[in-house]
DNA sequence: GTTTTAATTGAGAATCATTCTCAATTAGAA
DNA sequence: TTCTAATTGAGAATGATTCTCAATTAAAAC
């Protein structure tokens, strides 16, 4: 059971990076949400809590934590990424309200064999995945 | 068998707008236009083509031609938005290759009925989604 | 056809998320 | 402790997209 901690610590000596307070900080707030954030978000919370990093700081973490595989970039919207905190969730896919941005989040099975099945087909090697279903959730759809 | 100038020409009419000469040039173009684009090829193959227009009025035409279900962004990438024609086409997915950007269109019935099932099971109305997969094509995978 | 008026256009300014620059600082290997 | 390449913060730069506004025009009403 290695920590996010650990595996951020071991992604940055693989790449001959330092571990820093600043992107332990960041790394640290990023596993504190457990929603959907985006840079500013993040920016606040850490201004809030802990000391101020700047905005540079954390948009060149940002990619770290995404090379690492320990966020992922789920959604851009209003020109804004958006991210989740991954390591030790497992994959889900995305309905998204566009009403209430109310965010779903499913997990489907055979979803997931159709899509090895097509990338077979195609003789093509897939890495990664985003299915994400805009409509009006329960309550919005009157 | 309503032709995509119609579409467009009604659906202009039912929200009071206007059908104007730059209006026609975008929509024309954009049916020429058989792979994915952004607003910058779009203007670029206008201006070598007919005549300049804006990029102003480029921006404020392609959401009209995507609320009229014309055109649909079909993803984000570098901080662009990028579109391809629907009118005519049935609805498909997307295999993106992360090394050389070719794009393998797929459409696959029992993933469609997987997601209205996921839907049914939220009490979720949806309106469209996108599905991506990322990864290494047939060539790129070595 | 003429009038009328709200919609549209182009040019450039403004916005805003993200990236870059660079001097000062620092992690961490030796 | 020393050494050096990596990192940081502040602010400038970038670049896609949106906004502003004066001049133009589609098309409804006459
Ligand atoms: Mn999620
Ligand atoms: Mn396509
Ligand atoms: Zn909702
Ligand atoms: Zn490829």
């Amino acid at each position: 059971m290695i920590s996010y901690l650990e595996k951020f610590k071991e992604y940055l000596k693989s790449k001959g990076l330092k571990f820093t307070p600043e992107r332990k900080i960041i790394l640290e707030e990023v596993f504190l949400i457990h929603t959907h954030f985006d840079s500013e978000i993040l920016y606040k919370k850490i201004c809030g809590r802990t000391k101020k990093i700047s905005r540079a700081t954390i948009y060149r973490t940002l990619p770290l934590l995404t090379d690492s595989e320990l966020i992922k970039e789920v959604l851009q919207q209003n020109g804004r990424a958006y991210y989740e905190h991954i390591f030790g969730h497992g994959h889900h896919d995305h309905l998204l309200c566009v009403k209430c941005g109310r965010v779903i989040e499913f997990y489907n099975k055979n979803i997931e064999k159709l899509q090895e099945r097509i990338c077979n087909e195609y003789d093509f090697s897939p890495t990664d995945h985003k299915l994400g279903i805009r409509g009006y959730c329960k309550k919005c759809k009157k």
